[in-house]
DNA sequence: ACTGACACTAC
RNA sequence: AUUGUAGUGUCAGU
């Protein structure tokens, strides 16, 4: 096995993988421009010191970032060097762990994307399986019991080089201004390694959900089970936090795990309806609304910079928006984001006479009453001021991501 | 078919 | 200088 990890090919494409992502320095200082030319020097050497076990992994360094919902997130970065070498061990154990994981563990996982996980969640709900048994685990990434973990690789491999090198990965402690502090628990968040990791040791929440014929999903550590009624959510509950504490040496983070009905808990960024259909999860929804409201704020830049922007924003939600099944919120953000766009070009309008000039070139005109404009071309009205009445075209909507989504 | 850039989402 | 895995989208190139 160790052979695979340290193959020229593997470690090629782990090289290749570790330059794209463009991360930053580890405790080295040395960027992933300097790999390059330090495996130049140094590659044969690594790849002796990796088949032969001999490889010594550098602490990780400590850096925090804010948490969208508050808090802060502990990241550990390893080495330029060191995540190349995690990635050459993850493409290898990846390969290997894939046909074993539970069909309904979705997170971190090839081909699997979290549209599948609520597809499969609908599923289970149309069955009438409405009840739903949330379970978030704590800290989960920094929580990982050490020697479980070994133990669950080690029943699948025999290769005594690579467990001791994942072991010294595990234990290769943290940088904390000047101070190397070792690390009894957790993977660190950062490294390559970690989610497959996180698979492994979670791999036995799945299998036991599954002998006992639950209908559940997994996506990383936010697990949900699906029951027909509110006393058997009850059970599973007090039977996996038992597990999960007990046996497995994990924390269950209880203010956000419940017991509830299904279109109660948002997952994943979408909610549910009480038929089962998707909507926007709130906070999801409130997000992208700040994100425009930015990207549409009174300002220096113009319009066609704006419009970049935008649309490039709105790409990235645009899957979101295809899978939401409740219409009258899709219009809603639609009818939101002309109404800013509106807004934006009177006030653009009002700076510059020039600026306006060109806009009417466009397609935009001011003139038209507001009967002829909102029925007969195609027209949008605003009155924005008393004075003012201008109209937009709706081609000139089609420049917009999420308009186009509209009409397909 | 493959590669690259830039976004966005989940954890 | 803010990391990682996975997914998706737009564009560009051989």
């Amino acid at each position: 096995m160790m052979a695979r990890i340290a193959h020229p090919n593997n470690l090629k494409k782990a090289f290749q993988r570790v330059k794209r992502n463009k991360g930053a320095a580890g405790i080295d200082r040395m960027t992933v421009e300097d790999l390059f030319t330090y495996l130049q020097g140094h590659g044969r050497q690594l790849r002796q010191c990796l088949s032969r076990g001999l490889w010594k992994p550098t602490p990780v360094r400590r850096v925090l970032i804010p948490k969208p919902c508050g808090g802060e997130r502990k990241l550990g970065i390893p080495t330029a060097l060191d995540r190349m070498v995690q990635q050459a061990i993850q493409q290898v154990l990846q390969a290997e762990w894939e046909p074993r994981f539970s069909a309904y563990s979705y997170g971190f996982r090839p081909y699997r994307s979290a549209h599948q996980v609520i597809s499969q969640a609908q599923l289970y709900m149309k069955d009438g399986y409405n009840w739903v048994v949330d379970i978030d685990l704590s800290k989960f990434f920094d929580r990982v019991n050490h020697d479980r973990l070994m133990a669950k690789l080690a029943e699948h491999i025999e290769d005594k080089d690579v467990l001791r090198l994942i072991r010294r990965f595990l234990k290769s402690g943290v940088m904390d201004n000047g101070l190397v502090k070792p690390q009894a628990e957790g993977v660190p968040q950062g490294g390559p390694l970690s989610p497959v990791l996180s698979n492994i040791v979670l791999d036995e929440l799945d299998r036991t959900l599954e002998n006992r014929g639950l209908r559940f999903v997994r996506y990383a550590d936010d697990c949900r089970v699906f029951v027909k009624s509110k006393k058997a959510g009850e059970r599973v509950m007090a039977s996996l936090v038992k597990l999960i504490e007990g046996k497995m040496k994990l924390k269950v983070n209880h203010t956000k795990s419940a017991v509830d009905r299904a279109w109660k808990r948002p997952f994943l960024g979408y909610s549910f309806t009480r038929d089962g259909r998707k909507t926007l999860a709130t906070k999801s929804g409130k997000r992208f609304k700040d994100k425009i409201r930015q990207l549409t704020r009174k300002g220096g830049r113009s319009l066609e910079q704006r419009l970049e922007g935008l649309n490039r924003y709105l790409q990235g939600w645009k899957n979101y928006f295809r899978e939401v099944e409740t219409s009258t919120e899709f219009e809603h953000f639609d009818c939101w984001i002309r109404r800013r766009l509106r807004s934006l070009l009177w006030y653009q309008w009002k700076r510059s006479p020039k600026r306006y000039k060109e806009l009417r070139k466009q397609g935009i005109s001011d003139k038209l009453t507001r009967q002829t404009v909102a029925s007969g071309k195609g027209h949008w009205r605003v009155s924005r001021s008393p004075a003012l009445h201008m109209a937009l075209p709706n081609s000139w909507f089609d420049k917009l991501g999420l308009i186009r989504l509209l009409a397909a």
